[in-house]
DNA sequence: CTGTTAGCGCGTTCAC
DNA sequence: GTGAACGCGCTAACAG
C-alpha cells in the first residue's frame, strides 16, 4: 500500500507539502512546480489517499449516510438516488442501511452509524405516531447529531426536530380530493395504511377533509399494511362489505396497485365500477392500466434537497423546506 | 467526543484491556469483572468506537461497496438489498456507488471507492461488449482488488476475471423460448436492448436459438435502450413495420412494460394480436395487466451471494456461481 | 511558500 | 491477565 510520505519521497518534498499539493490548504498554497511533481508521483505510484486517515487526522468526512425502511420499495430507491446524485455533487458518497419503521432497529442502524462519524445523515421514511417511540427516535437522532456533529435531515413529516423537508401530503390530498369532487365523485374511502403511520394519516386527513368540504360521503376507513398487499387486503375488505362507494383513495401508489389487483382478482372493472387513486406518482408504476390517478412527487429532487439542508444543518441549524405535489388525473378515475 | 480511553479512565483500567474488552483479542482474553467495568463504563459515557480509527489501527474494515447503475431501476435496488442484508449479517454496511454503464465514470468510481479501503466491492449490472472498455474495467477491477486487498464480486456474465455471480440469460431464455413454442408460437422478434450490451445480448441469443431449434422463424431484431423508453420506441419502431410477428421478447421487463405499453397506444391488443414476453420478474410490474410473461430471478437473493462470494474471495480467490431462472407464463402470452 | 512536529483514536506488539 | 509504548496514514498547527 502505498501512502502520502511514499509520494512525497519519490517527488522529493515533505510530507505536508505533498499533503497540500493534493488539497491545497486554504492558506497555504504550493509552488505549481512542485504541485506538479507530486501530481506525477503519485500517479506514478499509484497512490491512493485512505479516507480513514484523513477522517481521522482531522480532514473532512465525504460521507452521507441514509436510512430508509427498504431499498427494494421504489419510492425509497428513488430518494435514494436522489440523495446520491447530492451527494457526488460535492464528491461524498453515500452509506445505505435499512431498517424497518420500528425504533428498535432505526436506533440500532443509528448507532452503527455513528461509528462512521458521517457528515451527514438522512432519514426517510413514515415515523410512528407513538408518543414514546417518537421520543426515542427524537432523543437517538439528536444525540447522534450531538455526538458525531454531523448534519440530519428528515424527508418525511416535520415532527423530530431535525431539518426536514416536509411532503405537504395533507394538502396534495386535499387537492386530489378537490379534483376528484370536481368530476362528481360523492361517495369514497379510504385505504387508510397503518394506524400509526403519520404520513398515511396526513394523507387520509387532507383527502376525507377536502372530500367532505366538497360535499361528498365517506365510508369506514379500512387500515392495512402501506404495500402492494396490504392495498389488496384492504380492498377485499372492502368488496366484502355490502356497501361499497365509487372512489377509492388508497395513501400512497403501490397499496393503489393492489387494491387494483384485487378487483381484478374480484371482476370489479376499474374504473367502470369502482375508481381509484393513490399517491406518489411511482414512475415504475406509470404503465398499468387503467392508469392511476394519483399525486405526483418528485422523490429525486426530495433526496437530493434533503442531502442540501443536512449539509446546512451543520451550519444554519434545523430548518423545514415544504414540497408540495401535483395532482394527475389518469384513466383509473375517468367516469 | 468520547475515546476509548475516557471509557479506560473512567473504568480504571489502560486503554489495551478496554480494547480487549470490547473486541476480545483471539490470544488475550480480559477478566469477566474488568470487562462488565469496561462495558458499564462505555454505556455510562456514551461510547461508540470511531470506526475510522478502528480501520487505521489495523481493524477489519466492515463496509461493503456497492456498484450500481442506477439505483432508482427496480432491478438494480432489489439486488442492493440482499447486498444489504448479506451485508448486515456480519455487521457490515453498504456504501452505494453509481455509475453508468460507461466504463469512464465506473473506473472513477472505483477511485472513489479505493479511499474507503472496503472489505468487499459488488459490481453490478451489465458491461460494454468493446473489448478495450472491458480490459480497461478488468485492469481497474484487479488493481483495485491488489490495493485494498478487498474481496471482489460481479453481478452478470463472467468476463472481468473476478469472483461472479452469473446469471444464466441464455439457458433461461432458451426455456422461456421453449415454453413459447410449446405453446403454438412461431413468428417472433427480439427488442434487443443496446447493441454491445452483454446481458441483453445473451439473452437475445438464448432465446433466438431456441425459437429456431423449435421451428419457429425470426424477423429482424430492434436495439434499443435498455430502458421502459427503449422498450417503448422499439415497439414503435416495429409497428410501423410491414410485417407484424406474433411474439415479442424484449430482453427485460422495464423493456416489455414500455413495449406493451406503445402497443396499448397504438391500438394493438396484447395478447390477442401480439403477445409480450419479458425477462427479470421485476416485483412492482408483477401487477400490470396483461400480466406479463417473464423469467424470474430472484434478486435479492443474487445480491445476498454476491456478498459472500466477495467476502470468499479474500481467501479462496475467483469462482463463480450460477444462477438459474424460471419461466413464469402468464397473460401476455395467452393465445 | 516549505518543512518539522504533534497528534487524531485505536489495535497490537512487547514487557511485566 | 494487564499495562506501556508504538504506529496506522494523514492533516494541522507551528516554525523557518
Amino acid at each position: 500500500m502505498v501512502t502520502l510520505s511514499d509520494v512525497a519521497k519519490a517527488a522529493g518534498v515533505s510530507l505536508a507539502t505533498a499533503s497540500r499539493a493534493f488539497n491545497g490548504s486554504r492558506d497555504r498554497r504550493v509552488r505549481p512546480e512542485l504541485r506538479d511533481r507530486v501530481m506525477e508521483a503519485a500517479r506514478r505510484l499509484n497512490y491512493t489517499p485512505n479516507a480513514a486517515a484523513q477522517q481521522l487526522a482531522g480532514g473532512e468526512t465525504r460521507s452521507v449516510a441514509l436510512i430508509v425502511h427498504t431499498i427494494a420499495d421504489p419510492y425509497f430507491s428513488s430518494i435514494a438516488a436522489g440523495v446520491e446524485r447530492g451527494a457526488s455533487s460535492f464528491g461524498g458518497i453515500v452509506t445505505l442501511a435499512s431498517a424497518g419503521n420500528d425504533i428498535g432497529s432505526q436506533v440500532e442502524v443509528l448507532e452503527t452509524l455513528t461509528r462512521q462519524r458521517p457528515r451527514a445523515l438522512i432519514l426517510v421514511g413514515g415515523v410512528r405516531d407513538d408518543p414514546d417511540e417518537l421520543a426515542r427516535l427524537r432523543a437517538a437522532l439528536s444525540h447522534f447529531r450531538a455526538l458525531t456533529g454531523a448534519g440530519v435531515a428528515h424527508v418525511g413529516q416535520p415532527v423530530l426536530g431535525v431539518s426536514t423537508v416536509a411532503i405537504d401530503n395533507e394538502p396534495a390530498s386535499a387537492d386530489l380530493a378537490t379534483a376528484l369532487v370536481g368530476q362528481g365523485f360523492s361517495r369514497f374511502v379510504v385505504l387508510a395504511g397503518p394506524r400509526d403511520h403519520l404520513t398515511a394519516a396526513a394523507r387520509a386527513r387532507g383527502f376525507t377533509g377536502a372530500m367532505l368540504a366538497g360535499g361528498a360521503t365517506a365510508v369506514e376507513p379500512i387500515h392495512g399494511d402501506f404495500t402492494r398487499d396490504g392495498g389488496y387486503a384492504a380492498m377485499v375488505e372492502l368488496l366484502d362489505r355490502d356497501d361499497r362507494p365509487e372512489l377509492v383513495f388508497a395513501v400512497n401508489d403501490v397499496m393503489a396497485v393492489g387494491a387494483m389487483a384485487a378487483a381484478r382478482d374480484r371482476g370489479v372493472p376499474v374504473p367502470d365500477d369502482l375508481c381509484v387513486a393513490g399517491f406518489d406518482d411511482i414512475v415504475t408504476l406509470r404503465d398499468i392500466t387503467p392508469s392511476l390517478t394519483t399525486v405526483h412527487l418528485d422523490l429525486e429532487d426530495i433526496g437530493e434537497r434533503a442531502v442540501r439542508l443536512a449539509l446546512d444543518d451543520q451550519a444554519s441549524g434545523p430548518q423545514t423546506v415544504h414540497v408540495g405535489g401535483s395532482v394527475v388525473l389518469r384513466e383509473s378515475t375517468r367516469r
